[in-house]
DNA sequence: CCTGTTTGACAAACACCGTTCGCGACGACT
DNA sequence: AGTCGTCGCGAACGGTGTTTGTCAAACAGG
């Protein structure tokens, strides 16, 4: 392991001389961590080599993040912190500008998605998008308890597509194996899926995507808020 | 490394005696691994710990399998056979069931369903379950263009569901941590997530499990097939 | 029957991983 | 000046997936 540069080196060449090397926070380090999972992807993160980066050891990180899950959280809300959730338009376009942004977000850095998979997402910027969504599905019209889920199921489908497509990155054709497992289906047991074989990975990303969030949309608009024989505590209608 | 019991070592105790201990086979291998799994939950299911079930080293296990990620593929193929696909009723009470059923092999086991995440499903018995659900689809009348990507959007949201409820075994309450975390947003500055805070945790499983895919049905029964400046191979219309 | 060749199980080693522990140098008090 | 408490962090621990080289068993040919 080679030691850094050493014209990159900090002005000082003590390793022990307090902040001689710049104080070391969890900011610098959630700093340094998705930098590296945006340029290495997900292979390349691991706590190890965030220390490396950092010039330090594996142990220090402990003492300013308690857990790898914490750090990966970290990351995660730093991550969202580019999404836009203002925007021009009607409520349906900044919908979707909102989601396609998030989408970006998560899908830009490969391995992060299947991160927030693993996470259920409660940091500020996640916060800000959720109340973001929340605002425009009351623009909508949609009910409170109603719009209360359907935060949840848009951002976790918006979750796992860009999980799903995140993990093609990297290797060279991981649905190539699928397009050819589905062309091998014999059109006598399985005549639909033979017959359907090309539609199913039909469809460019950005076209699918809106079409996706249009069929939740629709559904969500069109879907009575929850069983009937629930909801004891009725909510106090906003607007 | 204590080598097994001798008493239960198998019949004669010759590591090298031909067949003396069960011939090792694809099948026995994702046998072993699929019961791992079962059992042990996620942590506990890996290669080696696989190979050491089947009182092997490692190493054996590369020759019946490429990767440790086609040993979980096999895995996973291998649970969704318990997927009941055949069912009575309508076609929109038969496809909850399916569904209900996709989730809940998904769910029983806990990390398959991130595992599902991370490989797309090709095996047979996503096949089948493919094609009971295509079948289902045609039956209420949905377009062949929709409903190819109807199956993908519905079995990528029901997975998604699976490993986010998933990952909360094991762990304590971890979302009783989203849910303290939810508490505390100021009104000030979210004021609708403070307002919805009660209502976007709340819901039973199965209800809001019902409700999501009614939803996802309802938009998928009313959204045109895809946008309209696409699709140059016009598809032969089915039904 | 003996002998060469092929086969394939598997112990050991490799390069990683997340996490814990304890030493020891430093800054701050007395 | 001397002592002490803090805390950065090197080293170690127990795990992971994967590769390699060896060597006994099974088989083919004379």
């Amino acid at each position: 392991m080679s030691r850094r540069d050493p014209f990159q080196a900090r002005p000082v060449t003590s390793r022990r001389g307090g902040p001689t090397k710049d104080p070391l926070s969890r900011d610098v380090i959630v700093t340094a961590a998705l930098d590296l999972l945006t340029r290495q992807g997900a292979e390349g993160t691991s706590l190890r080599k965030v220390a490396a980066a950092l010039d330090t050891g594996p142990a220090t990180l402990y003492a300013y993040v308690d857990d790898l899950q914490e750090l990966q959280a970290l990351v995660l809300d730093r991550a969202l912190g580019e999404v836009r959730t203002a925007g021009a338009g009607d409520w349906r376009r900044r919908l979707l500008a909102l989601l396609e942004s998030y989408f970006e977000a998560l899908s830009r850095r490969p391995g992060l998605a299947q991160l927030a998979m693993n996470a259920i997402a409660v940091g500020p910027n996640a916060l800000r998008i959720m109340e973001a969504l929340l605002g425009q599905l009351d623009e909508a019209g949609m009910e409170d308890a109603t719009a209360a889920w359907a935060v949840d199921l848009l951002l976790l489908y918006v979750t796992a597509v860009a999980a799903e497509h995140g993990h093609r990155r990297g290797k060279p054709d991981p649905l190539a194996g699928a397009a050819r497992a589905l062309d091998k289906v014999s059109a006598a047991t399985h005549p639909r899926v033979h017959a359907l074989r090309g539609q199913m990975l039909a469809g460019d990303g950005p076209a699918r995507f809106a079409w996706s969030i249009e069929v939740l949309l629709q559904g969500l608009l069109r879907t009575p808020p929850a069983a009937p024989p629930r909801s004891p505590r009725k909510s106090s209608r906003r607007r």
